[in-house]
DNA sequence: TACACATGCTGAATCGAATCAGCACGATCA
DNA sequence: TGATCGTGCTGATTCGATTCAGCATGTGTA
């Protein structure tokens, strides 16, 4: 049934009546460009499907010093939602152009990235995805100049590597959008801290109040914590006990978001009754609150995907930073809208 | 600085005033064996160091058909913890016996999943983990008998593959016994469905039942729902509208878990005071909670690095399927013991 | 008839390392 | 003195594909 060993091109060749040569041309799509006769090539095309033949990818690699393999490299494989959803879309990406993805995690260890960047282009994977678990900027490992790259979720200013990260500012204004299309009235404050170094924290700010700014309206004030439940429970809860009474709270993730519910509920406070809640990221976790809380989402899959593709499809690596927009994932952390209201958009 | 281009062997063995051959031995720890001189070996790795020399994978690869790559095939990367966390558990793994990880997702679709199984085949991977994100008996691939192969989360009763997934029974005790040791008196319930095709369900009940069994006690009743927060929320809500009190439930994961304390928040029963909680799963979710729940934790990542170690440690792949011991999550959701009482163990 | 030209193919080199078989040399032994 | 043996190394081949340069034909043109 199945051959007694693996096949090679010259087994094909043989079989076909043709040389190694003609038969390459066939499998390679130079068919018409070498002038290879209908019956020659349809003759190789039977071998093929006869043997069974699969072409040894390592002598493909040491002959074209392409091994149709993608690298990536990133701080926190684990690290949940982020990289597995992305590496879901890259993975996807990849495999539609004949593409596997070899990964990496550095679990943010400087030697442990320099080791595997320099194993990746010892098998001189095609390009290399270099994805960090947190939006922020960063100065690229000079290494990475030897290869193609893309970065996703970060970016070098002070480099012309292709970028892709999620358009936060954008997100910003539409998590306030949110709001204003509710009617929220009472104060607005944001929870959750924003630390300079990344960028999604003090650019989904930006876009807050910007897009607060056309109403003559701005955020009141920050509560700060980090972005973790426990966190932002404490600091909500500690921050309401003082008498604080807001209308809406824009929570910086959705972990904060959970947190700031847990903190609401014992002050006897309801959702979206007394104050709405609109968060970001647009996880899971966002579904499983009761009520759902509206969540703008980071483009996930997306940001996975057009890397890849901006990778592998020729002359599609243009420098610069793309911002992939930031979908809201709906919810009921904000009062409906009365029925004869129109629907708005952001 | 950098050599003007990538070395070769050969550079290496002239400037060494030796042959390729010699150069190699050396390379490959064949020094000794060979007899090489201590002299040679001395100028050959100068060599290398001076010209930065780093083997070319792909000609390894093709000549030893070996690629120094570990392939893993899963349903869901995607599905955040599980999948992820193993996959650093596998990363780390790899890199410490100098391979890398070549990744795959199927979606569960059975021909994505042939395509990729044939990719790696082809490509040369030196074993293949395959992995579920859900634990369960399968029926491995045809293809996958032609290479080195570990089954991780599931396990085919038809095949002699190895194959590592958590002890669930084992886990089930040791929820259970977290309630005994905390002197829990009310009736014990399960919340969540069992369906037979998963093992982890049916195998976390029955080894709860195991345990309690041991003080002449046995689980009252199960309160079937997916394991989704929000179907736990209704099924747990309806169950306790119709007056049931239980003293304590044990949830088949952390998300049933989230929607338990939903239900019993809206029906003003206090965890641990009224009501003692237990899960599984130890992701995430299970700290976010008011208060933690307690939590038997799926072994992520040393099914990860166990599998990775039983692929490439030389003798090492047993077959058979090997059950890892799920460890205890601390958290607070039943009371604390007498502090005269001794710490019991399971 | 001769010459150019298109057609349809092939031989041989190449990618860069691993490895088998064997060679030259000096020391040892009978 | 010649045979034997250990030492330290190397030449040539191989893995399986890709690809350049070129070689027979047949066909049209001057």
């Amino acid at each position: 049934m199945s051959p007694r060993s693996k096949a090679k091109l010259s087994d094909v060749a043989t079989r076909a009546g043709v040389s190694a040569t003609t038969a390459s041309y066939v499998l390679t799509g130079r068919a018409t460009e070498m002038r290879i006769s209908e019956s020659a090539e349809q003759r190789v095309r039977q071998a093929v499907a006869e043997l069974g033949y699969r072409p040894n990818r390592s002598a493909q690699n040491l002959r074209t010093s392409r091994t149709s393999t993608v690298g990536v490299i990133s701080d926190f494989v684990a690290s949940g939602h982020f990289s597995s959803q992305m590496l879901a879309g890259a993975s996807e990406a990849a495999l539609q152009r004949d593409h596997l993805l070899v990964i990496g995690e550095t679990s943010g260890d400087a030697e442990v990235e320099r080791l595997l960047i320099e194993e990746m282009i010892d098998r001189q994977v095609d390009g290399i995805l270099y994805v960090t678990r947190t939006g922020m900027e960063i100065q690229v490992p000079e290494k990475l100049a030897e290869t193609r790259t893309v970065l996703v979720n970060c970016f070098d200013p002070d480099s012309p590597l292709p970028a892709f990260v999620p358009d936060e500012f954008g997100g910003g204004r539409t998590a306030a959008s949110v709001l204003l299309d509710a009617d929220v009235t009472g104060d607005i404050h944001v929870v959750g801290e924003t630390p300079p170094h990344t960028f999604a924290g003090p650019q989904r700010l930006a876009g807050i109040n910007d897009r607060l700014a056309e109403v003559g309206r701005s955020v009141t004030s920050v509560v700060p914590c980090p972005w973790a439940v426990e966190a932002a429970y404490e600091a909500t809860h500690a921050w309401l006990a003082t008498g604080a009474r807001p209308g809406g709270l824009i929570c910086l993730n959705d972990r904060v978001a959970m947190g700031v519910y847990q903190a609401l509920a014992e002050h006897g406070l309801d959702i979206p009754g007394d104050v709405s809640v609109v968060s970001f990221d647009g996880t899971e976790l966002a579904t499983w609150l009761r009520p759902r809380v509206i969540s703008v989402a980071l483009p996930f899959v997306e940001l996975g995907a057009r890397a890849v593709q901006s990778l592998l499809e020729p002359g599609a690596l243009a420098p610069g930073v793309v911002r992939l927009p930031m979908p809201l994932m709906p919810g009921g952390s904000v009062p409906a809208l009365p029925p004869t209201k129109e629907q708005p958009h952001v």
